[in-house]
DNA sequence: CCACTAATGGTAACGTGTTTCATTACTTCT
DNA sequence: AGAAGTAATGAAACACGTTACCATTAGTGG
């Protein structure tokens, strides 16, 4: 039974694609950075946009969080289990650690919950975008 | 500048939908909630329940979670501010107290931001679907 | 170079959820 | 009760993010 041995082959627009969301500090989405690639005279698929960017976030190299309706990406500095303050505004986002991971497996074990995930993230207004939107 | 003065018309769809959403102890969707209805015998357009969905998630009578694309709805017994431990297999929520608003506020103001909302909602299996999966 | 096949990209298809608009039926007024 | 006014409904069209399809391109290893 050997592994299944998947290779990845390395093409220009996977490294487009992570070096575009590495030098991007906002969340961004798939159609944004779709856009700024052809902005700077790249062509990459639409398709191979979201392909790259799901995964980068199944290998864990990317973080996703989803407002509204569409999803959005950023290659976060920290690797370990974080959270976000994110400005829904701008999707300028801030690392945040978790809030006593201990205490949701106690809850969660008391209901005969088995854990499997969770999402926490806190949204607001950055000051920059506040600053902005006073005019 | 008075008022808006929205009023509001009662009909037997209303009723229906919001009966049935408050005889359902689990998060369920308005596809689900549409299916079940013409299930009891009743004969409610899909559009009218997600408009009804919608405006009792408005009115902070139902709560609601968003997982995968799909929005769930629930009528919750408490009224203040809470979050779920939600059942991702069958939607089954437990009631569960939020961590500590306190600290969310001081974290935000320290980097400039200003709080809209939050979402921290729990995930797992719960003891039913597990005992069902085991087979 | 050659053969193999992962990866791409344009587009069609998909799934939620919303909007439109003609029709229905609550409310209010007389 | 009857008529008028207008929320509310419902079927279908639409919007939109994301995925599937599939012919074509291009890494990789020999
Ligand atoms: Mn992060
Ligand atoms: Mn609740
Ligand atoms: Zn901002
Ligand atoms: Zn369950």
């Amino acid at each position: 039974m050997a592994a299944p041995e998947k290779k990845t082959r390395s093409t220009a627009q996977k490294a487009l694609i992570r070096d575009a969301l590495a030098s991007e500090t906002r969340f961004v989405s798939a159609k944004q950075l779709h856009r700024r690639l052809e902005d700077d005279g790249a062509s990459v698929g639409l398709a191979t946009v979201y392909r790259q960017l799901n995964a980068l976030g199944r290998s864990g190299d990317a973080d996703t969080i989803t407002i509204g309706e569409t999803q959005l990406f950023r290659a976060c500095a920290q690797s370990e289990h974080h959270h976000h303050l994110v400005c829904e505004h701008c999707g300028t986002a801030v690392e945040v650690d978790p809030p006593s991971e201990d205490w949701m497996r106690t809850v969660a074990g008391s209901h005969g919950f088995e854990i499997t995930h969770h999402v926490f993230e806190i949204f607001g207004i950055c000051a920059d975008c506040r600053a902005a939107g006073t005019d």
